[in-house]
DNA sequence: ATTATATACCTACAAGTCTTAGGTATAAAA
DNA sequence: TTTTATACCTAAGACTTGTAGGTATATAAT
């Protein structure tokens, strides 16, 4: 994950977003994720591959996603939703994050339109 | 650094921080940071010495922190601050993280109350 | 016909940041 | 005398990510 020159500015992040669009979504396969991130952030916001497929095999093995394969238009897509207890913990890690978030604009005390 | 109990959620944004508590502060010692981040997000946030002092090094290292040491009732402190090139980047790497957390929203697209 | 681009998956290695877990030392409070 | 607060430091390992490759199909451009 990158945002344009500021290579690994946040990690940690790129696993709760994929919980985070799974919420919303019946499921995603890995390019579709990497195409609706740069979509939603204008460009801006780029998911790499190689940090993208690990992250959703950890999640995979760890229980929080489950995987069903299918051939479209010639090409083989893993689709990913969330299990049960996928769905548990996307709801405390995304708190946790948003948590992250608040006390890290506390320590930034940034002025409103910076 | 930790939220509670996400440890290494967000890694890069400790040097961040760090440069932005100088621009607003003509100086700062170690433990002084630690003891700021804890008052600013009242306890949740902590930054353990480990990642600070390595931190602080190679912000030194890289020429935007310079240091003079004084000792304060008995004990000595490390005070830094930031140089001419610090202030640029400061500024600069404020702005980079400040971009990252608009894009991340964007794609967390959390309720207002999360 | 061939090449480039988009789609779609994958992995290995290196770089970098942080936590854990130590260490040293002084001052003040229990 | 021990604990707590203050104040600095480092080493080893865990973890995430970027870089840089790889494979393969479909479509568009040359």
């Amino acid at each position: 994950m990158n945002n344009s020159n500021n290579a690994q500015l946040l990690k940690g992040s790129l696993s709760v977003m994929i919980l985070r669009l799974l919420e919303d979504r019946d499921r995603m396969y890995g390019y579709e994720i990497t195409q609706k991130v740069k979509e939603l952030t204008a460009g801006e916001m780029t998911i790499t591959e190689g940090a993208l497929y690990p992250a959703l095999h950890k999640l995979e093995a760890d229980g929080l996603l489950t995987t069903e394969t299918q051939v479209v238009e010639g090409r083989a897509r893993k689709y990913y939703s969330l299990t049960k207890t996928g769905h548990t913990e996307a709801a405390s890690r995304v708190a946790d994050l948003s948590a992250f978030l608040n006390n890290l604009n506390l320590v930034l005390n940034l002025k409103p339109s910076v």
